[in-house]
Order: C-alpha cells, then sequence, then structure tokens
DNA sequence: AAGATATATCGACTTTTCTCGATATGCCAA
DNA sequence: TTGGCATATCGAGAAAAGTCGATATATCTT
C-alpha cells in the first residue's frame, strides 16, 4: 500500500464521494436493482450520478482500483466496481500506528 | 475537519516523514535536546532533516497546520510544531465509518 | 460480419501543487 | 536602534492532476 498514492486517490471530492456512494450500493443506485449488485456498481452508472464525462470516470475508477481502494470486475461489456473494504481497515490501522 | 484537504496534506512524501519524525521527537530531532521538547520541534531541525529549502518547509508545515494534523507554538523567535494526535484519531475514525 | 453499447485510452488544455530564491516580518541581543 | 537570527510570505517556473472530446477496444446482438 503506496502511502501518497492512496491519499492523492482520496484527495478528490468525487472520488470520495464516489467511494461513499459504494457504501450502499442499493440505495445509491438503484437503478441497477435490475442487474443485481453481486460485482458492485458499473461505470455507466456512476458516471451518470457525478455528472462528469464518461472518460474522467473511467480515469477516477481506475486511479481508485490501482491504489487498492475498489475491486473491479468484468461482466460481459461492463465493468463492475466495488469497495475493498479491506483495505480501509488497512489504512484506518496504518493511521493509527504508522504515520 | 475537510476531507479532502486532509487527504491532500497528505499526498506527500516529505510531509509523511515529517509528521513521522513527529512521532518520536527525542529519538528524530536528538540536536534539540538542549532546548527541550516541550512544544515540539523548531522549524530549523526540520528542514536540515529534510534537505529541502526553508522556504518550503514552513510552508509544509503551514500546510499541516492549516488542516489541523500539527498544532504550532511560537516561543521567541521559535515555532515549535508538535503532532495533534486527536486529529488522527478522528482521521482514522473516520476511514473507518465516514468514507 | 456489422452495428450498437460499455469502457478504456489518448492528446490537449487548464488548474493545482511543488519547490525554489528573494524578500519581509518578528524577535532578540548588544 | 541596529544587526542578526528564525520564520513567514511572495513570485515564478516546472511538474502533476483535473477534465474534456475524440478515438480505440472489447463485447454483445443480429
Amino acid at each position: 500500500m503506496d502511502q501518497v498514492e492512496v491519499f492523492k486517490a482520496l484527495s478528490n471530492k468525487t472520488r470520495l464521494q464516489i467511494l461513499n456512494w459504494l457504501k450502499q450500493p442499493e440505495a445509491s443506485f438503484p437503478e441497477q436493482a435490475v442487474y443485481g449488485y453481486a460485482h458492485g456498481i458499473c461505470v455507466g452508472q456512476i458516471q451518470q450520478k457525478t455528472g462528469l464525462t464518461q472518460s474522467t470516470v473511467s480515469e477516477y475508477l481506475s486511479t481508485l482500483q490501482r491504489v487498492g481502494l475498489v475491486k473491479a470486475t468484468r461482466v460481459g461489456q461492463w465493468t463492475y466496481y466495488q469497495r475493498n473494504e479491506e483495505a480501509f481497515a488497512e489504512l484506518s490501522q496504518l493511521i493509527q500506528s504508522e504515520i
């Protein structure tokens, strides 16, 4: 876990917002109920909710994934993203003990 | 506690290093033994240890203070900085519960 | 195979951050 | 009150991040 990179990833309002939405996928993305929440939420849903362009949101999600805060699962033409709770636990610990 | 600003402050190797040094002031800054550690470590000591310029380090410390991660105490011509442990506890909590 | 859809990547431009040297401010000592 | 330190602030140039539109890639449907 590269501390600086993780903190950079968290240094953006929209990315924090996305992470927050992903805490309660059902509540935050009811539109996806039809397709289920098994692997998380797909890029398009997240993009719509942010109001930013597709490329920006795709980039944001890949940033969050690169540092390990979310996990991605490709299913057909969709990529589903979900939080990686272990990473958050680790980060919280890190702040308590190492930083 | 402005989350984005706190994470920005933590998104820098040198600033993380400084925070880490301040965890154990006596061990990290033995040169300051003569003057005591009551209010923390003064800018000059920190600057020397980073190898960066005085202005950069002063700026870094004021950034850390602005977001609440350190506390500053002016004594004569010196400004002493020390960690604000409450802020770290709060941040750790924040990550566990809100982010 | 072709078209449609979802996502990723690229190139460009703007804004922010990093870092410095120079200068200002505040405080102390002679 | 003048000079000398310690720290803060300013202005500038370089590097990184934010964000977009355009395009590429992958997959699905027909």
